[in-house]
DNA sequence: ATATATTAAGATAAAGTAGTCTTTAATCTT
DNA sequence: AAGATTAAAGACTACTTTATCTTAATATAT
C-alpha cells in the first residue's frame, strides 16, 4: 500500500527542514515553492505536524514552521505515523492478495526478508541522515 | 501501488471460473456469493472482463459468465491489464518516493530482484495453475 | 404469448483524497 | 494604534473508487 501525497508531502517537507535546522522557522511559501507542492494543501499537512508536536509554527514576520526537536532524533516512522492512518507494510508484495498464503506464494520468502529491512529503515532511518544524502536521494512527488 | 477491488474481485472470480471450467456457465449470483461480494458491484467488473473478451456472457436461464478460452492460456497479466489502468510495479518499494534513487536507497537491489520475480509471476502464472493451487492459495479481498 | 431468469446499462450515492479559497488569529514593524 | 506578515481554521470544489438500485435487453421454459 503506497503512500498519501499528504505523507509524501510531508515527509520531503521534514528533510527539507531537517537540512535548514539552523535556519530557524521557514516559512511555509518558501517550502511549497521549492518543493512545487500546493501553498493551502501544503499547510494542511503541516499543521498536522505541528499539532502532533513534530514541528513547530510560530504566526507573524519571521513565522514558519521548523523541526520541534533534532533532526536526528525524529524518524521516517513518526512522520508516516501522523500523516498516514495505520501505516503497515503488506505481508504480500505490492499488496497483492493473490499470494497470501506462504505456501502458495512464489516469492514469498524473498519478500518477508524484504519487508523487513524497509520495516527497520522507516523505524530507524532519521530526517537528518535524510537531509544529509539530501544530493543523493532525490524525493519526489511520484 | 497496489491493486484496486475491481481488480480484486475480478482476480478471484476468474479464479474461481478456472477451477469451473467443465461447468459451462456460472451465474454472477452464485459467483458473487462464494466470494462474499457485492453482485451489482462484481456484475460491473465481470463486465469488463467480458467486453474485453476474457469472458463469454450469456443471458437468461442457465446463463451466466465462463471463461471465452482455456485457462491456461489466460495469464494473470491480462486479467489486470484489463481491470487496472496502468498497471505497473513500482521502482522503489511500495511505492516509497523516498529512494527513488538508486545509490541512496538500502535496499534498491533487494528490491529490483524481487520487482523482477513479481513481473514474471504475473506475466506467466495462468488462471489454470492458479486454480490448481486453489486450495493452498487464499485470494482474500485483503 | 407469458412469465421467469439472467446479464447489461444507467443513475445515483457515499466516502476518501487532493486541491482551492476565504476568513481568523497571532505577531511584528513602524 | 495601524498595517503588514504569517500560520490556523473552515468551507467548498473536483475527482476517483466503491457500492447500490432501478430499468432494459435477451434468452429460456411452459
Amino acid at each position: 500500500m503506497s503512500l498519501s501525497y499528504s505523507c509524501i508531502y510531508g515527509l520531503r517537507a521534514s528533510v527539507l527542514l531537517a537540512g535548514r535546522q539552523e535556519d530557524g522557522f521557514v516559512t511555509i511559501r518558501e517550502i511549497s515553492n521549492e518543493l512545487e507542492i500546493s501553498f493551502h494543501f501544503l499547510t494542511k499537512v503541516l499543521q498536522r505536524l505541528t499539532n502532533s508536536d513534530i514541528l513547530e509554527s510560530y504566526k507573524g514576520p519571521n513565522g514558519g514552521v521548523k523541526l520541534a526537536k533534532d533532526a536526528s532524533n525524529i524518524t521516517i516512522r513518526e512522520i508516516i505515523d501522523c500523516l498516514e492512518e495505520n501505516f503497515t507494510i503488506p505481508e504480500c508484495a505490492l499488496g497483492l492478495p493473490i499470494f497470501q498464503n506462504h505456501e502458495a506464494c512464489p516469492f514469498h520468502e524473498d519478500w518477508r526478508e524484504l519487508k523487513g529491512k524497509i520495516e527497520k529503515a522507516v523505524d530507524t532511518l532519521t530526517l537528518h541522515e535524510l537531509a544529509e544524502r539530501d544530493k543523493k536521494i532525490f524525493i519526489s512527488n511520484r
